[in-house]
DNA sequence: TTTATATATTACAATTTAACGATATAGTTG
DNA sequence: CAACTATATCGTTAAATTGTAATATATAAA
């Protein structure tokens, strides 16, 4: 039962639906979804953790950066289901379909290395 | 995403869960539900408006009485998926079996019209 | 080893939710 | 119509949830 719920609570929330329609296209760090939802970073990463205890997300860490992407559903039936069913539910919200046009632009390169003096001059 | 976040904020809580799966059995009514669950008459009342409004339950009056059932799904698709979902999800649940072996002594008649006076008068 | 940085965690304010008792409403019965 | 009854709604309270800033942690780089 509180498998259940638990994958039903962590998509009752807009912001984690839009994280997950988001992960369903590509793998993202932290603060490519911050900046893609325009929140805190923590409130990001509160997000991707409750996502990540209802088995709807998985992450690889891969240096300093955290990769974030679609659970394979392995660890829980019903989040396997609503993988399933996000794959094409969704697909025509206007809130989502505005974020997917952006996703190009939400690259971790313009956002999190370039923010101190330090990366600034790293780069040029 | 309104309407699908309403449906998953309804399967969020497990005494909702719970009444969606005992309706899968048979129509019940709000003071059968309200015994079933041992909750307040107004709580009982209050998780069913909540199925309703995600399009998960309907009801039908009976003179007095208002017999919700589940849904046909007409409402949502995400209702009806998940309804059919359900149909498998959590049978081995034990809170639910406990809950499915009850319901049978579940009836209206031994529930409310024996409170008062007048109903005992009424049947002798 | 010091500094920088991406993420996680913590602490707290604001909002929402769940539960209840009390009351209102709608329909029934005498 | 007056008494009764099943359900809905309201007002309140406690608990859970959401979002944020501040801080801690882990890893990389100098």
């Amino acid at each position: 039962m509180k498998k259940f719920t638990k994958v039903m609570k962590a998509l009752s929330d807009p912001s984690r639906v839009k994280i997950a329609k988001m992960l369903q296209r590509r793998k993202m760090c932290v603060c490519e979804i911050q900046e893609a939802l325009n929140i805190a970073q923590s409130t990001a990463s509160k997000h991707l953790k409750i996502l990540e205890e209802a088995g709807l997300a998985t992450y690889k860490k891969d240096g300093l950066w955290v990769n974030y992407t679609l659970a394979d559903g392995s660890d829980s039936p019903y989040a396997a289901s609503m993988i399933g069913n996000l794959r094409h539910w969704l697909e025509d919200d206007p809130e989502v379909g505005e974020l997917v046009r952006r996703l190009p632009e939400i690259r971790r390169e313009d956002i999190c290395c370039t923010r101190t003096p330090r990366a600034r001059q790293a780069r040029g």
